[in-house]
DNA sequence: TTGTGCGGAATGAACGTTCATTCCGTTAAA
DNA sequence: TTTAACGGAATGAACGTTCATTCCGCACAA
């Protein structure tokens, strides 16, 4: 019980920097504000976080984390390359319309100069449980011989645009027409055979 | 003459700013050092632009123009339409990774809350006759009727994905990957005869 | 001489961070 | 059971710094 104040704190002001920074930015939410929102002294933020940097990088790693948890949900490494795709890219694009605020700071942090790089390197540890599957699909020739970089912009490059305009467009991004992306996708790193 | 030099000072200004916006974000580049490194005074700059985020704006526009610019150079409406697009879509691609500061700009200030929604709008204007396009291509049956956003999201979200790790992890992004990648997009929005 | 453009010191607001102080739950002595 | 002492957590006013913006004097063109 005694840890988890501790824990719940740091999380509240975690959530509240999320909340505030994707509303008003980086420059326009200073600490006094998260604060005050988290309902918390400043000097309280402190006591959890180094500085606002390291603050925001925690951020980061964690909504990260966040991430592939959801894409891996409910994933077996069973079925057809084909279904076992859909499966992880649908639920890739799913949560990320689910949860835009995270999804909008991932992608405006994601290349922001104040974001660490080993930040950065972590991402590609804990996705090595999805890399292996291209390679692995690869090697099954269900998907074409394409550099790793090549598939993985084939693959996430249209769930970013596809996101982002339906946030910022007010899309309807259907069930249907996440469908039709995602058979669109899969055509563009399969064999014509495969289709 | 007396023209030409405000504005190769505003144009000094501009590009000062790109350069040292890219390299260090928002945060790191005071005016101050804008002023600085284009050798002229803090105040010159106010003569020029009413604020900061003025300045960042109209940055932000000019590039943009660039981009479509290039995207558009050399583009002849005849031929198939896959050599229109691939023709289109590697002048875009070239262009981010022959222009990294540039990119990384847009990318970067894309879906920040303080670029105006009036510069957001605009890009909509100037992409008129790709959009044309792409409804031409449809009506053509040459790609599959997809929605509109779906199509941007299939072929232009790749383009960002490879640029970006192109510069973020130095992957070579030779002639030969950049043509399978355009082979790949068109894969995802033709249908299958169009192979 | 007048007017225009320029530079950079000056200004004041805003910010991240610190730290002396308060608060509060726990412990243990009475 | 009550009370006193303790210590870590929390607070927010205060500090020093940074920054966008302003302002004023200088230089040069007309």
């Amino acid at each position: 019980m005694i840890e988890n104040q501790a824990t719940d704190k740091r999380f509240l002001i975690l959530e509240t920097t999320l909340n505030l920074i994707t509303e008003y930015g980086f420059h326009a939410t200073p600490i006094s504000l998260i604060a005050q929102h988290a309902g918390v002294g400043a000097g309280t933020i402190y006591r959890y976080f180094d500085n606002k940097e390291h603050l925001i990088n925690e951020l980061f790693t964690a909504i990260k984390k966040r991430v592939i948890k959801a894409m891996l949900k409910d994933y077996r490494e069973e079925g057809t390359y084909k279904e076992r795709f859909k499966h992880l890219w649908r639920n890739l694009i799913q949560y990320c319309i689910a949860h835009p605020k995270e999804f909008q700071f991932v992608e405006q942090y994601r290349y922001a100069p104040f974001v660490s790089n080993m930040t950065r390197e972590e991402t590609f540890i804990i996705l090595g449980p999805i890399m292996q599957f291209f390679i692995e699909s690869k090697k099954a020739k269900a998907m074409k011989d394409l550099p790793l970089y090549t598939i993985i912009a084939l693959l996430y490059g249209p769930i970013v645009s596809l996101a982002k305009l339906h946030l910022d467009h007010n899309q309807q991004l259907t069930e249907e027409r996440i469908d039709q992306a995602s058979e669109a996708c899969w055509d563009a790193v399969s064999y014509k055979s495969e289709r």
